[in-house]
DNA sequence: GCAAGATGAGTGAATGGTCACTCACTATCT
DNA sequence: AGATAGTGAGTGACCATTCACTCATCTTGC
């Protein structure tokens, strides 16, 4: 992303990035068109090679815009001091919104799992990646210091189990595939059902993570 | 696939196979070169459109296999009538085993995820998700009704979180974003550690299934 | 105040490369 | 001889990227 890209108005920026998002989420990094996200956002190619290096650069700039918008509505849940629980269900009702609403978003964060190039992946699961796992890692500790949550787990390893939840929900409500599995797995009407759906996950992070015997 | 696949000689079957799923997990469906994977296997471009209608058949077919060769392997396991945690364990060995030998196999099914068209996705899906679901329902189910899982859980949806755990463990073993991620969340050594992993993910299952106060 | 030049954003047709798929042909059976 | 299997050069479509150009705006010297 070159730093014309950061000058031109507001309004045709967004236009790009729309029209961008939707293209790799809807054909896949490879098969996503150039020209056609030109002519969506009502730009000529040659700017689009101004504004952007290369197709990947392009791909790789709207990945980690998305996960920067996810991760700023995950930060506000989490200020605040409430037990893990009430935060796990608030991230949990962001999550089916959030992945209703920016479907494209999310569906392009799995496009770039399966992406190989480690001069690519690496850098990026770093900066997108670190900000969530120190984020749980330092939740559960503190819970785990305040005696709610059982001190005889590896903190690191539950943030990421917590993580893999949260992500392969993201997946459930976004992509074709992960949704499919979602009513193959429960039912075909768990689409209608969020809450139910929260009850449930609930139920199971809870007993993963509550102490045995509660103090008094 | 034709039926002349199916008639050809064993070795050279395999052959194709090997050449079409290292070909298919290496770079991608799209950027997956059917020229290259006929140069690896030693066959001709035209005896591969023989063998297969177009590229989605032959990558659809490789998918397929992979998936069987793991159900295979997974129904070995689930044999038997131990508990459900040992059963769970036996799982975890098998996922960290499969997943390093066959890398490529996980790889694929990661890329299937990506897949958009409702017309493959949705056959793909049924056809690889509903075996494993109904193996782990009933597997929670007969245990709830030894007492030995909780009753206050809907089976499904918990055979489902219990799947997701299994699902983004075979990707931190054999995709590299994943494994970026396992290793930013957890630490950079945890590929060392296989029973680690194993006890702490055990130890997240068993209270996350456990019935809170024990019979007797 | 203004002409002459400089700057750089914006354009889109053209290029060069890639690749899925075909088909006319050969080889090998029965 | 007819069927069946195998071949691989060739075709046509597609698409990322480039580049020669336009045009509006700014700068400078008078």
């Amino acid at each position: 992303m070159t730093e014309l890209f950061g000058r031109i108005p507001e309004e045709k920026r967004s236009r790009i990035m729309e029209a961008a998002i939707s293209e790799f989420a809807g054909c896949g990094y490879e098969s996503a068109n150039i020209n056609h996200i030109a002519q969506k956002a009502r730009v000529s190619v040659g700017s689009l090679y101004k504004y952007f290096d290369n197709k990947q650069d392009l791909f790789l700039s709207m990945v980690q815009f998305g996960s920067q918008v996810l991760k700023s509505k995950f930060d506000e849940v989490m200020q605040g001091d409430e037990d893990i629980l009430v935060k796990v269900e608030k991230l949990l009702r962001t999550i089916q919104r959030h992945s209703r609403e920016q479907r494209s978003m999310i569906r392009l964060y799995n496009e770039m799992t399966t992406q190989c190039d480690p001069l690519i992946v690496k850098p990026a699961a770093t900066d997108m990646e670190t900000p969530s796992a120190e984020l749980y890692s330092s939740l559960i500790l503190q819970m785990q210091q305040a005696g709610v949550v059982r001190g005889d787990i590896d903190v690191r390893m539950f943030a990421f189990l917590l993580d893999n939840i949260f992500m392969m929900l993201q997946f459930g409500y976004a992509c074709d595939y992960y949704r499919e599995r979602f009513k193959i797995f429960v039912r075909d009407d768990i689409f209608q059902n969020d809450d139910y759906v929260i009850d449930q996950v609930l139920k199971f992070v809870k007993a993963a993570f509550e102490r045995r015997e509660p103090v008094e």
